[in-house]
DNA sequence: GATGAATGAGATTTCATTCAT
DNA sequence: AATGAATGAAATCTCATTCAT
């Protein structure tokens, strides 16, 4: 076989094995066995474990981050919200289909090789700092709320993302459509859950 | 040592291990070391590192459950509102002060095994569960929105507080009081990120 | 088993199985059945097989050393003859009686790693040091002749005792008795190979 | 190219691999890099690692057979003296000249399959044995003195020769001269150590 | 109650050799 | 003749757990 698909293929391989078995109890024996390759091989395409993991999560990571446009307000460009609308969707539509891919990622550092944590953490900061960058552009624009701690926000949007998707891909696959996932993560994070007839504001405590 | 004290060194040793190394690269020979303990004492006490670790888990859960007051509109109690506040705060608190103990309920989940994987998805259901069934009684009284999917929107609160929550920990102590963590936390989820002038509603796509 | 024993049995079990096999055919595997342990037993008391290779050869170096007086001219000191005597018997003693050691020994260096190859270059080095020490101690004295490099008279001396006794342990154990051996190896190297009678001296060549 | 000089090709890379890094750590991927050429055109030249080396020893060995006259004192023939003389010079030469493949047959033996350690014996035996020939021939023309113990006398030689050529080759190259070399050699071997003047013999122990 | 020496299953990795192209 | 992808036996090392003292 040609050094380019068995790469691939080990890599398949790997990720299915990763995804249902973790980090740790996953086994260059089981990658091999689900790849239906020789022990040798493996060591062929990949210098060890620790290497093709690594290299999985830097290759996901790049996709989603391709997936998302940097939202900027040129002329000629789609609205603030659209271009957040179309972001959102395309970041939900590429988790729910890189299932195995996503529950790598979630079940991210910590555990693992110092170097990897280090790794995995920088990811997510990029994350959050890309979301931070949107929300500053959204208030200078007067869409998103003056008075907001813009990194305790991305903060927050990271982790009800992850997690609300992992939910529906492990739990309930099924349980709402792309688009009404999408209309309920824009309008969760834009306009929160209080009744908007009542003008809410949470008294300060000392 | 009367059995029940060196219980408690040998739980709180391993909880420094657990936290500092992770699961997977914790290992007996580091807590016993931490403990000062020998080998064989610690088979005494517990039947194994999955046990231990999950009695941890366990006995923090319980701290959580115990934190938190399901809300209860009952004749001469707080306001919905108060009780969610006083909710947090315990929480936000509890975890804060905990971090170690905390960062390990942040990463667990997978990569043990199976059994234990169950064990964690079944606590993380049971916060959602509580969480959706204070959305549903705020919903009866007016204050949380109708159309909200309350399933999803408890998965948007639990993913969102547990990473807010551990990145103020691990990355950013001191960024915030408590009381500006409890303030952001509650607006962010009731009030949302859009600024309220607008009326503002994200029109639905095909 | 008391520490200090078992370690002792390792040590020689190790012994036997690196002189019957070399060091690189040798396996933790084979030295463990020699020694009737399992596997993690090993590791217990050595951390890898070039490790305990390298403790069996510091070892046996340091008996050497110590079977040899440095030659000393001192009042009441026997005579250079008497202390050359006895060193070459107490050497070519040790060396017979741990024939399995010095088989060791006698492969030494090369093909092993970096770290090994340059101890034992570095333990003939010594060896030779010391052989041309008492050299030049002899020239002083008049015994032995002047004109001789002793670097290479020193090298000599080191590779013929070395291959002489390697030769009688392996190929022919009991051809002579050690005090034969001590007085072949004092007059091959004192008289050399020529008859007395004719004055010999090899003309020089260009 | 033709096989013959691809197999000379080869033969020379895999002397310069074996020298640098002795026989274990040579590797046959390290071989191939040097001879440029793909894996399986090694194994249509030779049939594996241990021949390829093997045949490499032998032909070195050859090579210093051949350099070797036997010495005979036919009619018309030099002198013993001379033959001796000529016969250690080329020795001599040869193992500088070649350095790379006297380091590996000086380390060889042992380590290596049981049949190649029989193999290396045997070479060595063959030398031993023609010096014997040569002293015993010595001895009846009265140049070689009585009461020699030849065999060991042979093994004397062997090892220092070895061990003095490889010092020189390895650790102080241009130390001296060949005639000096050989001067030494001889003149150790012929001579001994000891001050001609004084008729030295070491009194027997018990 | 406590100890710590002993265990051995299991994990990763290497590399000489084969064989289809 | 030549290639180089594939093989898999074998080696080293780890560590949770047991058990005799």
């Amino acid at each position: 076989m040609e050094p380019e698909r068995r790469r691939e293929q080990i890599l398949k391989a790997a990720t299915r094995v990763f995804a249902r078995r973790g980090y740790h109890r996953a086994s260059v024996a089981e990658i091999i066995a689900e790849a239906k390759i020789a022990r040798g091989t493996f060591y062929l395409y990949f210098p060890g474990k620790r290497e093709i993991f690594s290299e999985l999560v830097d290759v996901f990571a790049v996709r989603i981050a391709n997936a998302l446009q940097r939202i900027d307000m040129g002329k000629g460009r789609p609205s603030w919200e659209d271009q957040l609308r179309t972001n959102t969707k395309k970041l939900a539509a590429l988790l729910l289909e890189e299932a195995e891919l996503f529950a790598i990622l979630y079940h991210h550092g910590m555990g693992l090789d110092p170097d990897y944590d280090a790794k995995t953490q920088e990811f997510y900061s990029r994350v959050a700092s890309a979301i931070r960058g949107a929300l500053a552009l959204g208030q200078a624009m007067g869409i998103i709320r003056k008075g907001l701690h813009l990194e305790l926000a991305a903060r927050h949007m990271l982790g009800s993302v992850r997690e609300v998707v992992y939910y529906l891909t492990r739990t309930k696959p099924g349980l709402v459509t792309l688009d009404e996932l999408v209309d309920e993560m824009l309008s969760y994070h834009l306009r929160g859950l209080a009744a908007p007839s009542k003008a809410h504001s949470p008294r300060k405590t000392s």
